[in-house]
DNA sequence: TTTGCACGTAAAGATCCTGTAACCAAGACA
DNA sequence: TGTCTTGGTTACAGGATCTTTACGTGCAAA
């Protein structure tokens, strides 16, 4: 423990360690990159400790470092989420290699960032902004809004809650959790007042919410003829 | 190598065994997940290799399975971006579990498979929209009910009441439970709203249920199952 | 043909899901 | 430190969906 603090201290890592086992909900709190545990130290609950926290924070970069080990107490690692697991004594040196090499694979589909701008209907969902904007109009969403949306912009499935909270969230939803719900709904309120002709987020029943521009008869009487009014909206010269 | 092949044959994997090192540009044309390298068989020029590699495919699982080695040797090769690295002789598992740790984590980020939509006589099931169509028009079925289709669709064997229960409810069905022969009810009344002219869902009794698109003609039903003839799908006047 | 089940059908009640709004906590900023 | 913004929770109402129940019909064996 000595030898690994002053290695990350030199290289400028934060960490901390613990004492006793703490809990999913307090690992979420910490928003770490990496745990290390050491099964031996856990006792017999260390294989429910291992699965809980593996489970319930999925983008968690989970090493074991423990002692002398069979091979079926390894595969059973693994199995249950672990990254890695590597056998005390060790070097220092190597368990942070290991711990970087768990890290920079879950970093690596993070980092795209800068990506075009794409345009839905009225609206235009900017990356590289965190915004996203009608008419050069922005819509004022927050960032957590924003990632909903831009989540949604991404694929033309029906997203399930879980999924749409596990990506923007970075671990697994709690079981009656209706923060996606809430979001969606500011989201519908602000998408509303800057394109109020258009309908985007599409709610399914029972299953989660589907991205979809579709133009909504809201503001004539006609409920299903919409040939009179000229209107062209499409694709402003945003997209440059 | 042969222990391997066994284990990875009977968990479905592919995979190939390359007696030569390939370069970056042949990999990339296997559109693999996963890579393992044994450095002492690449020689001088494996690190090299390994480093070249792990650059032009970030998004490929690299894990180095070779010989006795030094920390040094296994921080440089981490450190240049390896996944793993695991030190032979070793068990085929453990290293499959390894292999699909690292895959795991770079799959998390992905989307899942949007799953290839299937037609079936005269409808259509999209998985990615949790629902089917005739004609591209919906089918409005409820959550349950397309789990219940798509089940089906997905196997041509008569299916027990209890395994469609256990699947799609996720637990055991109790004694006398009907809701599998209510849900089949509505299925079938849908799937007749939208395609009168065939019949889907087939009951076998005593048994369970089993799908099976088969035209329903005026002409000539036939009162036996007809199991093994092919059945041709084309356009007939009737729609529309 | 009779008889005992298994299945199809329909409707009603219970349950679950979702939109909505109000509320509280945590962090940003002056 | 106080105020404002943002993130997240909870409660409630209305509606959609699911489950249960009941009864009629069809199948298969005696």
């Amino acid at each position: 423990m000595q030898v690994l603090s002053k290695r990350l201290d030199a290289l400028g890592c934060e960490y901390r360690p613990l004492a006793a086992p703490m809990g999913p909900e307090g690992l979420v709190a910490m928003r770490l990159n990496a745990l290390v545990v050491d099964l031996a130290i856990l006792g017999p609950n260390g294989w429910g400790y291992l699965e809980q926290v593996c489970s319930r924070l999925p983008g968690l970069a989970v090493i074991v470092c423990t002692g002398p080990s069979s091979v079926a107490q390894r595969v059973r690692g693994l199995r249950l989420g672990a990254d890695a697991w590597i056998t005390k004594p060790c070097h220092a040196e190597e368990l942070i290699c290991v711990i970087e090499a768990a890290v920079r694979r879950h970093r690596r589909t993070e980092m795209p960032a800068l990506e075009a701008s794409t345009s839905f209907g009225e609206i235009t969902v900017r990356p590289d902004l965190y915004q996203g904007y009608v008419n050069d109009v922005s819509l004022e969403l927050t960032a957590r809004e924003f990632e909903i949306l831009h989540l949604l912009t991404g694929s033309d499935r029906v997203l399930r809650r879980e999924e749409i909270y596990e990506r923007v969230w970075g671990y697994a939803m709690a079981h009656g959790d209706r923060s996606v719900d809430v979001f969606v709904r500011k989201l519908r309120q602000k998408l509303r007042n800057g394109s109020p002709a258009w309908s985007y987020i599409h709610t399914h029943f029972g299953v989660g919410y589907r991205f979809a521009p579709e133009r909504e008869g809201s503001g004539g009487a006609d409920l299903e003829l919409v040939e009179d009014s000229p209107i062209d909206v499409l694709d402003p010269a945003l997209t440059g």
